[in-house]
DNA sequence: GCAATAGTCAAACGACCGTTTGATCCGGAT
DNA sequence: ATCCGGATCAAACGGTCGTTTGACTATTGC
């Protein structure tokens, strides 16, 4: 049950939660489980996380922290090569699901599942769980709320945080890719690595809908 | 803690299960929980639904049955309406979420603590949850897939495929609608009733969205 | 060489889990 | 009047949960 590589314990046991969670939810998930897979002591996730709830918010914060990061630079390095212009709409998607992409299309070193677990984590309603998300959102919901105002002037604010709503929506359902759909329409055959066009052509459609109410109104270019 | 209206016993389980289930999971809602919240004996659950697992199943056949009935009698509706010729994107998308979306607004009935609970079991992947939700979807999906097909003739099979996928995951997401990003813009303080024209207008922007390799690919009118 | 510290370990803690049991109640058929 | 089956009930079952304890080991600083 161990892993591979011995590592620091409290990487191994981080990794093991990483993929257990993403299996089995936060409550399905067990210390047992965890500790056992990771092969350590049981004791092990008290002494380092101090709580089964320290060790989720670590799982997150370690994996969050470094995809956020690069969000925030990719929308600096957009803003600083159109220098004063809104950057286009697309460009905007990209920088902001670009990263998150790569990460779920890295199955090599774990981020595939770790993009599974905050999929599903996205529709859990427990407190703690919002509380941190919050935190760890705050600055890249911020600046790329306001990017997407600069890039859409005809579409009202409101509409374009519901926009981003859903976009994230869609984004997150792919990801935890349980495939409520592949159960009955049989499994997709296709590569993976087509995702992201798929995924990135979808949100730019819904971005750029024209306005449910008015008049047929146009968009972005 | 017990409810307004004494009712069935079995129909009492049901509701206190489905709110609970959607507040705290299968895992973190307790039999406990959920019968002393029906005002029911513990044993009451096990009597009448077998185990936690029959409840949960019943929970979601109730609502779902209905649902999905409702569905394939607008798709009925809407393939005589347009005798022969193949409908609207966005009259087979609005048969398709219209049901789901009335049932979303119905706060009275609880047909909005349902939907908060299949936007999150849609993320779970434990196999017995899988297995009943495809039995319970089979038919609807099978049937929408070919009146997308036929609406969308421009658009290649897997391609719609996909977008269906992605479709159900910003409307389970925003259904689910705990609101990951209302934690930091500040809650949206529009009207609820509201979603319905913003998710379609984003959902057919997404459906007819250009397809990404090839060339500025048009789709439906 | 020795004290101090960080880490690991087996074992146990009380609490809660889903389920089962057997007694009890009750309305309708015999 | 009696029996019967469905429904409800309090109580208990064996297990598993997250967490804590206290002893033991290895490493560090002086």
């Amino acid at each position: 049950m161990a892993d591979n590589l011995p590592a620091d314990t409290a990487t191994r046991i981080l990794d093991a939660a990483e993929a257990l969670f993403a299996e089995h939810g936060f409550d399905g998930a067990s210390m047992r489980m965890i500790t056992s897979q990771a092969g350590v002591n049981l004791a092990a996730v008290n002494y380092h996380f101090g709580s089964k709830e320290g060790l989720f918010q670590e799982v997150f914060h370690r994996r969050l922290a470094e995809l956020n990061k690069q969000r925030l630079a990719c929308l600096d390095a957009l803003e600083a090569e159109s220098a004063g212009a809104a950057p286009k709409p697309s460009r905007v998607l990209e920088a902001f699901f670009g990263p998150a992409l790569e990460m779920a299309a890295d199955t090599a070193r774990g981020g595939a599942t770790f993009m599974r677990l905050l999929g599903r984590t996205y529709t859990e309603p427990a407190e703690f769980i919002r509380k941190f998300m919050a935190v760890e959102y705050a600055e890249v919901v911020e600046r790329y709320t306001r990017a997407l105002y600069a890039a859409l002037p005809d579409v009202p604010k409101a509409e374009i945080v519901w926009r981003l709503h859903f976009m994230m929506g869609a984004v997150s359902y792919a990801f935890s890719g349980i495939d409520a759909l592949a159960l009955v329409t049989g499994r997709f055959d296709d590569d993976p690595a087509l995702l992201k066009p798929r995924l990135t052509a979808f949100l730019l459609g819904g971005l750029r809908a024209p306005l449910p109410d008015g008049p047929e109104g146009k968009s972005g270019p």
